[in-house]
DNA sequence: TTGTAAGCGTTATCAT
DNA sequence: ATGATAACGCTTACAA
C-alpha cells in the first residue's frame, strides 16, 4: 500500500540530512545552501512528495486548518458566505466543513475538536439562540480554543466574546418596514420563523419597531421553522384565516420564497418581502423585496479576521442591510 | 496559550499507563479492565480531553478525513450534493472541502493533498473536460491515492477510473427533447454552456439527439459559462438576433434561471428549459420545465462509497434523470 | 550552513 | 489485562 512519499525519502535522495530537507520545503527561506537546495527540490519533485500537514501540526503544535461551522452547507445563505470564506483561507490554509443541521450540541462539539487538533481558526456562522446555557457554554469553549491560541470568529449576534461580523437585522426589519408602509401598505403580517433564533427575533423585532413608527402594528405573527417550508407552511396557515393583511414580511428570503409558493398556488394577492437578498433568487418572479445583506463581504470578512494575526482587541463589525424594493410588494392600484 | 489537555496528562490523573488510556479513549472496547476504564474515562471528562486526531491520523497511518472536491460551494448543484454527502460522513469521519473554483490544477493538488494527509476518502464532483492530458493527471493521481489505501468516488463521467455516480446526462437531455417536441414545440435554440465540460457537452448531444428523433435540429446553439451570468448572457445574445426559436434549452437549471430573467426583461416569450432541478429553484415563477437529477440521493451514494470498505470491484452507479414539465414551457395557443 | 537528536500527541508492538 | 517503548512524519533547538 501506502508509497506516500516522506520527507525522509527525500532527504535521503538528496543526500541531504531530514533538518536540512525540513528547512527547504518550507522553513525560513534563505537559511539553506542554493546547491543543496536545488537538490532537495529536485528529489521531492522527482519522488512527487508532498507534505503531511497533519504530521507538521503535531510537531508545529499548530495547524492551517480553518474550521467553517454552519447550520446547513445547502442554505444558499451559507453557501454563499462560505464560498467568499474559502476564497480567503484557500491560498494559504485548509477548511474543515462542519455542518450542524440546526442542532446546537454540535457547535460545541466542533469548537473542541477544532481545539483539540490546534486549528488555526474557528469560523462559526448562524445565528444565536435564546439558549442562554448554550450560549455560555459555546462561549467558553470558544474561549479555550482562543486562549490555546486559535482565533476564533463569529458571523451573527455578538454573544460569544468573539471577533464577530453584526448584520444589523434589527436596522434593516425597520428600514423595510418603513419603506413598506412609505409605499403604501397598510395591513402587515410577519412569518417570524422559530422563537428561539435571535436573527429571526430580532427582524421580527425591527419589523415592528419600523411598523409602530408609522403608528401602524401587525395583525397576525405566525412562528414556523427558518426554511422554504417553514414559510411555505406558515403563509398556508395565514392564507387558512378569514382575514388576511395585504402584506407579509417573511424573516428571510427563503421563507419568502416558500410564502411566495403558498400564496400563487392559491391565486390570491398579496406583498410578499423577505430578508437577505439571497443572489441565487435574485431572479425569481415577481422580484423580492428584500433587505440586503452583502453575505460575500461578511464571509471574506470573517475569514480575513480568522487569518489575520490576533489583534490586540476584539473586533465587532458592524454591516448594515439595503432595503431593495422590487415587484413582490408593488401596490396594485386596481385592486 | 495552549492547555491542549493530552492523552498523557488524563494516564496520569487516571494513574495508569499511556498505553492503557489511549486504549480505553478508543481501542478495541474490553481489553481494558472496567475499574481501570471508569478511572481514565473520569479522567478525559473532568480534563476535558478531546483526541488531536491530527496525531491520531500520524500515528495510525490513516485518517477519518474525508476531502470533498466541488467547482464552487456556492452553486446549488453543489452545496445541495455537499449537504447530503456531509450528512453521512459526518457521524464518523470529518470533510475537508476544496472547491476548485473551476480551475483544474486545483483538482490535482487536492488529491494529492489527500493523499499526503492519508484521508480515508476523496469525493471529487463536477464535470470532466475535453483536457484529456488533465484528465490522465487526474486519474493517475487518484490512481496513487488509492494505492495509498485511501477510497476515491467521483461525481460525473466516469474518466477516472475511481468509483463513480454518473448522472445520464445525454439521455435525460434526449427525453427533454423529446418531451418538448411532443409538447408542440417547433423551434430550438441550445444555451450550450462551454464547449470543453462533458456534462454541458453531453447535455447538448442528447438534446440534438431527441430533436433529431423527431426529425428537427436546433436553430441555434450558443456557448457561455456554466452559470446564472452565462445563461443570461447567452440569452441575450440570442435576442439580438434576427430569429429567434420558440424554445430554448440551457444546459443546467441556473443558467436557464439567468436565460429567463433576460426573457424577462425584453419583454418577449420564449420557453426555457433547463437541467438539474435544484430544489431552490423549484419555486420560481413561472416554474422551470427541467429533467430532475436527484442531487441528494447522488451525494449520498457518493459518500456511502467513500465510507464503505473498498469493495473488491470498482463500481459505477448510473442515475437517471426524469423530465419534469412545468409551466415555462407550456404552449400558450393564443399569441 | 548543516546535522544530530529531542520532541509533538498518538498508536501499536512486545513483553510482563 | 497492563505497561514500556518504539514508531508515525515532521519541526526545531542545539551543536558542530
Amino acid at each position: 500500500m501506502g508509497s506516500q512519499v516522506t520527507l525522509a525519502q527525500v532527504a535521503e535522495r538528496a543526500g541531504v540530512s531530514l533538518a536540512t530537507a525540513s528547512r527547504v520545503v518550507n522553513g525560513s527561506e534563505r537559511v539553506v545552501g542554493a546547491r543543496f537546495r536545488e537538490r532537495v527540490l529536485a528529489a521531492a519533485e522527482e519522488l512527487g512528495y508532498t507534505a503531511n500537514t497533519f504530521a507538521q501540526a503535531v510537531a508545529r503544535g499548530r495547524s492551517d486548518v480553518v474550521g467553517l461551522v454552519v447550520p446547513d452547507i445547502q442554505d444558499p445563505y451559507f453557501s454563499v458566505i462560505a464560498a467568499a470564506a474559502m476564497a480567503v483561507v484557500e491560498p494559504s490554509g485548509e477548511m474543515m466543513l462542519g455542518t450542524t443541521l440546526r442542532r446546537q450540541e454540535q457547535e460545541l462539539r466542533y469548537v473542541s475538536t477544532m481545539r483539540a487538533r490546534q486549528a488555526r481558526a474557528v469560523i462559526m456562522v448562524g445565528s444565536r439562540t435564546t439558549d442562554n446555557t448554550h450560549t455560555r457554554q459555546l462561549a467558553e469553549a470558544i474561549a479555550e480554543f482562543v486562549a490555546g491560541g486559535g482565533r476564533a470568529v463569529v458571523i451573527g449576534q455578538d454573544k460569544l466574546g468573539a471577533d464577530t461580523v453584526l448584520p444589523l437585522n434589527r436596522a434593516g426589519a425597520k428600514d423595510l418596514a418603513l419603506a413598506l408602509v412609505d409605499q403604501g401598505h397598510r395591513s402587515f403580517g410577519i412569518l417570524a420563523g422559530p422563537s428561539t433564533l435571535l436573527t429571526a427575533k430580532d427582524r421580527v423585532d425591527g419589523f415592528i419597531d419600523g411598523l409602530a413608527r408609522r403608528g401602524r402594528r401587525p395583525s397576525v405573527i405566525l412562528h414556523s421553522d427558518f426554511t422554504r417550508d417553514g414559510g411555505y407552511q406558515a403563509m398556508s396557515q395565514l392564507l387558512d384565516r378569514r382575514t388576511t393583511p395585504g402584506c407579509v414580511f417573511a424573516v428571510n428570503d427563503v421563507m419568502a420564497i416558500g410564502a411566495m409558493a403558498a400564496v400563487r398556488e392559491r391565486g390570491v394577492k398579496i406583498a410578499v418581502a423577505g430578508f437577505d437578498d439571497i443572489p441565487t433568487l435574485r431572479d425569481v418572479a415577481p422580484s423580492l423585496t428584500t433587505v440586503r445583506l452583502p453575505l460575500e463581504d461578511m464571509g471574506r470578512m470573517a475569514a480575513s479576521m480568522a487569518m489575520d494575526e490576533p489583534g490586540e482587541r476584539r473586533r465587532v463589525i458592524r454591516v448594515k442591510g439595503e432595503v431593495i424594493l422590487r415587484d413582490s410588494t408593488t401596490l396594485v392600484r386596481n385592486a
